[in-house]
DNA sequence: AATAAATCATACCATACCGTATGGTATTGT
DNA sequence: ACAATACCATACGGTATGGTATGATTTATT
């Protein structure tokens, strides 16, 4: 691969984030990486800020809204591995579509979303990227727990709960393993009444 | 004040490290903070890394025993070692010790610690002393909710669940407040059946 | 007061990074 | 084939940082 796309700069970008994090976000490293010069970068880049930028864009896009469609596409359609019997009773079922989205966000290494909340810790531009996609998956995540409890407050509530247990096991020391933060996933669902 | 202490420079470091992050954390940028030049700094430290282990022994020394001590006197004196044999009081009411706890958590703003844990994202010393801290408090909090149900293993679960929603209230983008994290922590409480 | 120790300033160097300028090489369109 | 465009290498300047060397100044000790 000698010439490198605007593609290939930016998934080295992702990559050098979730193995060093932002500090390793450096032009010569990256073509160091890439087995190029800057001057690959500077043809596809502005400068490092815009690079940036530009990674935030394609890891939204490309993690973030990819995963939601996914999820929705499966449920609904319930086209991939049928774990709800039909779109029918999943649609009627909001339990089944909750169980679904924590198994695909915990079957994938989410390692580029740790990496870029780390980066969002001291970079408004991160910030903002990760206020829509956190804003967005409360908002649906209370939407289905007010389809199972009627109770919109008492929802966000525990989606809160819910959804920060799952950022904070990628935060703790050591991280709980997946197979851990399922089981808390399971404690938490049941203490809900919902197992 | 003309000559700075060790304890200055550690101070300045948290406070930087707070601010802006481990990227702050440069000599010059803290002497300038500070008012003086590099000499102070090599006067006290060895180099920079001498000067960040130090600062994470500063920190888990300050920040985490002082807050276990204050914690402890609150309750009367119950070590995480001696769980068992600690006052009547604490003996009698674990809820009572686990909410001072959670009060003490969520009074003090935690920048320090958001900071370290953000640190020890990519810093394999700042990840050893985090390890430390968290194992200690999840085995505390295990002790307590054991005291509780009686169930060490569905303790552990719960104590997990509930401090990762600590950690991850703050990694929450954008956090949840001070209160709306102890709504979150009067939920946990009632769907474990202590409220 | 004299001496030793502690503390800090200054000058200097090496490295790593961002950015620019310039030119070269590969690819594509016509 | 020719030109236009896309893509990249090299060299350079500027800045920020870690680190060293040296001497000055303050503080403590006797």
């Amino acid at each position: 691969m000698a010439r490198k796309s605007t593609t290939d700069w930016l998934e080295a970008g992702l990559e050098a984030l979730c193995d060093g994090g932002p500090a390793r976000l450096t032009i010569d490293g990256l073509a160091t990486q890439l087995g190029v010069t800057k001057g690959s970068f500077y043809h596809h880049f502005a400068n490092i800020d815009d690079f940036k930028a530009r990674l935030l864009v394609y890891w939204e896009d490309e993690f973030t809204q990819r995963i939601i469609a996914r999820s929705e596409e499966a449920v609904a359609a319930s086209s991939e591995r049928e774990v709800a019997a039909s779109s029918d009773e999943a649609e009627r079922d909001p339990v089944a579509i909750m169980d679904r989205i924590a198994y695909l966000a915990l079957e994938r290494g989410n390692d580029p979303e740790v990496a870029i909340r780390a980066w969002a810790q001291y970079d408004a531009d991160a910030q903002a990227v990760l206020e829509r996609v956190d804003e967005r998956r409360l908002s649906y995540g209370q939407a289905l727990f007010t389809a199972i409890t009627g109770d919109p407050d008492r929802a966000l509530v525990q989606v809160q709960l819910l959804y920060t247990m799952l950022i904070g096991s990628d935060y703790l020391r050591p991280p709980l393993g997946r197979d851990q933060t399922r089981r808390v996933y399971e404690e938490f669902m049941r203490l809900c009444g919902l197992r």
